[in-house]
DNA sequence: ATTCGTAACGTTATATTATAACAATTTCAA
DNA sequence: TTGAAATTGTTATAATATAACGTTACGAAT
């Protein structure tokens, strides 16, 4: 799997679903640290796309037979999620994607397309380097940078 | 005024205040909106610091005996604000911050420090440039690319 | 100066996103 | 097997943001 791209439409999802979680349990063995099954079913849920999705999407999704967990349950799985780097925040929309790449922890710009909702994951180092460079003459000592570029994705620019 | 900073501890915040909001006068003579009441009394709240503010701290701030407006009304200044770009949205802590810069509209990267809450506002060229290769490159044409990052600030880093 | 259309604001209600606090359960290792 | 730590359940609530609709203020055109 590419180390970033923008999902194609038309790509056999279902692959890319299995790939994700088969990369979850190596992520998460390898880090001695456990994807339960609440874990496993959001990052499933979230996997489905590559949209971005909302934590009560999540919260729907989960349902099962009318019984829905507790938001809390949902948002701390999202957040062992976002700590083992499998899922990204999307603070603009207050929203998730699924980690679908292999840039592990390291910064990550996001590409948002507001016509279909696909989200894009870069890692291009010449960013992180503009703002390393950019912080290191404000004196300023980086702990995360976020970017979120909203706009139009390819396929939506040409269709 | 530069065009880029980080805002010094002890400068003259009361001399930035009044910058600020001849700036915003000027600003919306030029475009041809208006600067009204409610719209002057957010931005002044907001000025005061260089932090970020929440929408609710806002509210609170503006209350006047007693009597608070409702949060609609703040929301709706602070749209008005950002449209004319004096005031810009802090999307990872949900909250706003003036602008005290002479960028309007163009691309900015803030700089939040987690020890002291001071926001730094940047305006590298560079970065932005980065964002836009990296964005073609992918096929993606960019509406808005937002840049925050978290760290510490100069002063804390000596402190 | 009047009036008329639009922009701004007021008011009430509610939607959406996120966390606190504490009890119960599961897991893994000693 | 039992005890500490991690995970989950349960209930409640905090924090952030918007909808809908009526009223007022403003400014341009007559």
């Amino acid at each position: 799997m590419k180390s970033q791209s923008f999902p194609k439409p038309g790509h056999d999802h279902e692959r890319c679903v299995n790939s994700l979680m088969v990369h979850a349990e190596t992520v998460c063995r390898k880090a001695g640290v456990r994807l339960t099954e609440q874990r496993r079913r959001v990052l499933e849920v979230i996997g489905r796309s590559h949209k971005a999705t909302g934590a009560y999407d999540v919260l729907e999704a989960m349902e099962i037979k009318g019984r829905r967990t507790a938001p809390i349950t949902v948002y701390r799985a999202l957040d062992f999620l976002m700590s083992v780097g499998l899922v990204h925040r999307i603070s603009c929309l207050n929203a998730f994607t699924a980690c679908h790449y292999r840039h592990e922890q390291s910064p990550v710009q996001l590409l948002i397309c507001k016509a279909c909702g696909a989200v894009g994951e870069l890692e291009e180092h010449k960013v992180t380097q503009a703002i390393q460079t950019a912080a290191a003459k404000a004196g300023f000592a980086i702990d995360e940078p976020f970017v979120e570029v909203t706009g139009k994705c390819a396929h939506c620019c040409t269709a």
